[in-house]
DNA sequence: CAGTTGTTTTAGCATTTCTGTATGATATCA
DNA sequence: TGATATCATACAGAAATGCTAAAACAACTG
């Protein structure tokens, strides 16, 4: 494989086209070049291999008996080349690699996708279920959902939805909240790495995080809404964590009223994606799909 | 294929080493460049194929399943470039092509290349015996053995001999021939393309052409040497072309003294001839083999 | 002889690529 | 905990390369 050091492969291409295709000019065609600069690397070629590859006769080149054969293989070689980069493009296409919450792809995303699936059925989504923000621009992940003040840099951003958040729990629990200051008492869920406080919405109800009991502590937002759904509390919880959950009546939002977090969900790209057709219809089916209307602040 | 154009190849190179070999330093060792223009290519070809084919993980990279994919792809293609190169290795080492004038192929070297080819039995030699000078810097021709006065340019030049001229014919006519002027009368063999004249040898011998009689025609040397030994008529030689015909006793050269043209044989190379080792070996061979000594002026 | 086709040459510009060096991040050892 | 490897990336300047455009050849064709 080392006695690739010495040539350049732009030349063997140009090599391999012209032999193909039997002339400068449309090799020069092919290559989106001029026929001045094939002929240049032909000749640079032709001299780093030690062999003529091609006869100057009247009329144009024609291949000598080593040039024959050296084409032959290249042609091969090229094609094979042509094909692992098109194994790239098919991917870049048809493959789209989505980095989401924990929480949202198990609550909200996962549900859903069979819908995204039925109508892009050619585009093969690979969900990456992490909570740390991976660098859209260094990694294969196409396309980042992620909670935040969307001050992140060096990425293309767009805001999704706001970060709203409101007490849910079982309905057996509900029956038992009239008014907010029913929550004393209760016991209250909680995720340690939650990014905000019960402040938010006790502090509007003219109430003060002192009447909160204990209850317990999950250090995941899903199996905090897991709980809540068992009954072991109430969760400040927000959409789309538990879109689904209130739908299906497992939990209950004892209480309308929403309020803001200093948070959204983004979607965060690469600061110069490559074309990627998946992307774009990912991120329309996501604006469509994701709660709206009523369900905001 | 056309989509090779937007990709540098080099780049993909890079790739393949790195992903073959496991780590930049080993790529970049086999590439024989710098580690960071290994990554540098990397990143590139990334860019360009818009898909991320390595993870960068602490410890160093390892391959996306796309990465994986490609690289096996790359690998292939890469071994069939070095293939389609080492062919062009081996032809430069082991065939080698001289381009002869015909009189010398046929009378001369022909017989002699076996002496060659038992002492190079890895070489193959093609011989092409035109009379043009083919310009060895864009040809595939290795060697040219020429006649001339060693005025070309642009090519690498070594004198092999000079070229002398002496009457010779068959031994039937030589019986009649005891002093040079008893040329006159017996028919001469002409070369119309022959680049001197037989004052050559006749002025020194203060004879001059008005003696000549007519004789046969040929344009070609080496019809004119089987016309003398055919005992035709007189015909003015040189070696090698006559070298053989007058070992064999088939030709006789009646007057032992020979005369300087103005030319030499030569051979003449390109101007940057690649290392060739059949080169190398050809042209020791000739400078031994090549008549010396007394069969000189 | 002018016109055509096909390749080569040349000069100059633009880009690419490489090298060194500095930097950063992680792992290992004592 | 700090010292030391290992691996990769960032950057800037220098060197090499590749490309274009236009002119020049060279060998046919009518």
């Amino acid at each position: 494989m080392r006695n690739l050091n010495k040539i350049h492969l732009s030349g063997l291409r140009a090599v391999e086209a012209v032999g193909r295709l039997g002339s400068l000019k449309e090799a020069a065609s092919e290559l989106g070049v001029t026929i001045g600069a094939v002929s240049q690397q032909l000749q640079k070629t032709e001299r780093q291999l030690g062999r003529t590859l091609f006869e100057r006769r009247p009329g144009g080149l024609r291949k000598t008996p080593l040039g024959e054969a050296i084409v032959r293989r290249l042609t091969v070689a090229m094609a094979e080349l042509s094909a692992a980069v098109a194994l790239a493009e098919t991917d870049r296409n048809e493959t789209l690699t989505v980095s989401v919450p924990p929480v949202m792809a198990e609550k909200w995303l996962v549900k859903r996708l069979s819908g995204f699936h039925r109508q892009n059925s050619h585009i093969r989504v690979r969900l990456d279920a992490s909570v740390t923000l991976i660098d859209p621009n260094r990694s294969d992940v196409d396309l980042c959902i992620r909670v935040g003040r969307g001050e992140w840099s060096g990425v293309r951003l767009e805001k999704l939805i706001d970060q709203c958040v409101f007490p849910v729990c079982s309905p057996g629990i509900a029956a038992k909240l009239t008014r907010p200051a029913d929550i004393a008492g209760q016991p209250i869920i909680t995720d340690p790495d939650g990014m905000f406080g019960w402040d938010i919405w006790l502090t509007p109800n003219g109430l003060s995080t002192d009447i909160l009991a204990d209850g317990p502590i999950f250090t995941n937002a899903s199996l905090c809404v897991d709980a809540a759904i068992a009954g072991l509390g109430i969760f400040l919880a927000w959409e789309p964590a538990v879109t689904d959950a209130l739908e299906a009546g497992q939990l209950v939002a004892p209480f309308p009223d929403r309020y803001p977090t200093a948070f959204a969900y983004w979607i965060v790209e690469a600061e110069n994606p490559p074309a990627n057709a998946g992307a774009a219809a990912f991120k329309h089916w996501l604006r469509e799909a994701l709660p709206k209307g009523p369900t905001r602040c």
